[in-house]
DNA sequence: ATAGTTAATCGTATATTTGCGATTAACTAT
DNA sequence: ATAGTTAATCGCAAATATACGATTAACTAT
């Protein structure tokens, strides 16, 4: 892909709201991410046969949402037991919310 | 790409999320808003000033916030004012403030 | 009618995402 | 040592996303 020379600049909150935001940009990843939430504590791969996905595509999207930091796993052979990752998790909350919070003293007219 | 014959089922609400987390899954796209929601009131295509991009590519992703209904734009012509549409904005805070806020009894000692 | 302005759209190139099955890695149990 | 289990990773195919320049569309002003 074609860049520009002059890369746009973002600020620190703007990148890891962005990461945050793709990490939950997908439905399947919501409903991992409501799974893990739900249970009183943590929860391995139950998500395969719960969700009718491939073992494989559970397991990228999973990568995706550790990448983000958003969940963290605990290697417990040959199981892997997940959760949520506190931390990102209140950072995801300030940040998003503090972003759709904001009050908007819009008073156009657009449509 | 090949699709599971069983598709995975998501509710509305999931793929309400999903699409909005979609639409500011790029920092460039988190800046507009912040533009459009810091603003008086609406803003046209100064953006194309302020950020070094080609115009076509901030029209994409203007088109990217319009299609998830996250701003909406009013034909001026030849210019096009924007800005931030309240309704989804508050379904986003709402759907995602919920999301984030939900209290998790996590105790586990996941690392 | 002609020129100018703004923004959408088109066409193209490249990168990333998404999905699958197959394989591999890292263990445990026998 | 061998077999079994779970989950990551590889390799592939197809869809989407991102970025650009060029063109077009829809107007206004002259």
């Amino acid at each position: 892909m074609k860049r520009s020379l002059s890369a746009v600049e973002y600020s620190g909150e703007e990148e890891i709201m962005a990461s945050i935001a793709k990490a939950i940009s997908h439905p399947v990843r919501i409903k991992i991410l409501k799974l893990l939430a739900s249970q009183q504590c943590c929860f391995t791969g139950e998500l395969t046969e719960i969700i009718p996905m491939a073992q494989s595509t559970i397991s990228q999207h999973l990568k995706a949402l550790l990448d983000a930091g958003l969940i963290q796993g605990e290697i417990n052979p040959p199981k892997v037991r997940y959760c949520i990752n506190l931390e990102t998790w209140l950072t995801a909350s300030t940040l998003l919310g503090g972003f759709f919070n904001a009050d908007l003293t819009c008073r156009c007219e657009c449509r």
